[in-house]
DNA sequence: TCTATGCCTTGACTTAAGTCAATACGATCC
DNA sequence: GGATCGTATTGACTTAAGTCAAGGCATAGA
């Protein structure tokens, strides 16, 4: 057996194996994973630790392991818009290889997190050359894409109690629909920025949604004791077709 | 000469043409696009035609010629969102390649327009076969991405004048810095709902607006003194390296 | 010329959300 | 058990935006 030269440090075919589960690198041939693996680093970061910020030079994409990354940008004059907030399984950076190699966002840990690294000259290379990664990569911006429509969507037409409402709905297990028990995967005042409010505002809608559709929160424990009722309150706010419980 | 069948039809000539001048079908080696205007069609509708709706089955997608075209989505209480307002050469509706050949939101002519349409299957086909095409494509997903993540930073952070200043400021041509006139592309009413506000908001903040920055507005037309004077009112609230110019 | 129509603006009021300050809670440390 | 720190909540107030209703104004049509 090889010992690990360090412990945050995964072997090559944990890398590949963490690869394969990401949409992007779906049913990859193995010949391919291994060169990726190869060039790859995993890393971890604390909580805070900026990985990148808007504009700087990318020579890496990152594939969250473990934790969660804010993927944010800031304004001039000091305010934060929350683009997204990311974990496991989920690649990001990568879009810098159509935007002249520079990043288009800033993304900062806000857990401890263990993540990989992979430069974008790899990316950049397959996706000239091999036509699966190429369409995986359509698919994966064309979800993304999806996710995005409907957070516009939300911020035009929804109340502040209903984004929340929604918000909920999607971390709700799929199939259960009753007695739900479920955490805030993070900080409320982060969930909050996330829900495009401020921490006030988030506070008083989650009380007022308390009252309205029966859930219990204590901490970041949330008890959903009917997905009906939110449903009732927030989806009519929401495209008729639109299956909130399949995007994250 | 051939006489044309109908006025409105181009010819094929005409479609080839309008097929290379968009971001999708740049650098496409003639036979493809020979083939892809084989199978296209060139129609007119009047202001108010619907062209398909969120959910429909999607066996076109189309280019818009002539005129406008609104982008949104309907939602179970009536209110709509409008996701985008697009005009010549913008494709739409090629994202359904992704989504199940459904539509991802509505698409309706907010002015007379002449479009032309496409099989979905052939785009299809080509993403698969075609290096460059599916390179175009990843290009202009990446770009519709970039508008749509600048849409939600502003939809957070910025009010409803700083909203219209940034309109404004990605209507006027560039290198112009002084004394522009142009035309509001479309109704004011219009306009609001792609800001994500209600028309009298509009009108009211476009008021404000007139007296902070010294544009004057008559009718459609507005006339701004100086783009300083909007920048330093408007992109305070901007993430700071985007270039909102480059951008519609 | 008068009138209808559609679009836009204005006024008065309500409601949602932001701001600022104070307090409460909950974990951790001694 | 108390002290401390960061997070979360609450209260009082301000501001932005939405709502509803009334006019204004241009264009088109008879």
């Amino acid at each position: 057996m090889l010992a690990h030269t360090q412990l945050s440090i995964d072997t090559r075919q944990n890398i590949i194996s963490i690869l394969r589960s990401t949409p992007l690198f779906k049913e990859m041939p193995e010949n391919v994973l291994v060169h990726f693996a190869d060039k790859a680093q995993t890393n971890t970061a604390p909580k805070g630790k900026v990985l990148f910020l808007q504009g700087d030079s990318a020579e890496w994409f990152y594939i969250v392991e473990r934790g969660w990354v804010k993927l944010f940008r800031d304004t001039l004059d000091g305010t934060q818009a929350v683009l997204d907030i990311v974990n496991a399984g989920v690649i990001f950076g990568e879009d810098s290889v159509f935007s002249e190699q520079t990043y288009t966002c800033s993304a900062e840990c806000v857990e401890d997190c263990t993540y990989i690294m992979c430069p974008t000259s790899l990316l950049q290379f397959y996706l000239e050359k091999n036509q699966q990664i190429a369409f995986n990569m359509m698919r994966t911006m064309s979800q993304r894409q999806n996710i995005q429509s409907r957070e516009i969507e939300h911020l035009n037409v929804q109340t502040a109690q209903q984004r929340i409402g929604c918000l909920l709905l999607r971390l709700c297990p799929p199939q259960q629909t009753e007695n739900i028990v479920l955490n805030l995967p993070y900080d409320k005042n982060l969930i909050a920025a996330r829900l495009g409010m401020k921490p006030e505002t988030f506070s008083r809608a989650l009380a007022k949604l308390r009252e309205s559709t029966g859930i219990e929160i204590t901490g970041s424990k949330v008890m959903i004791p009917s997905i009906q009722r939110i449903t009732d309150f927030t989806c009519s706010h929401c495209s008729q077709s639109f299956d909130c419980k399949t995007v994250m």
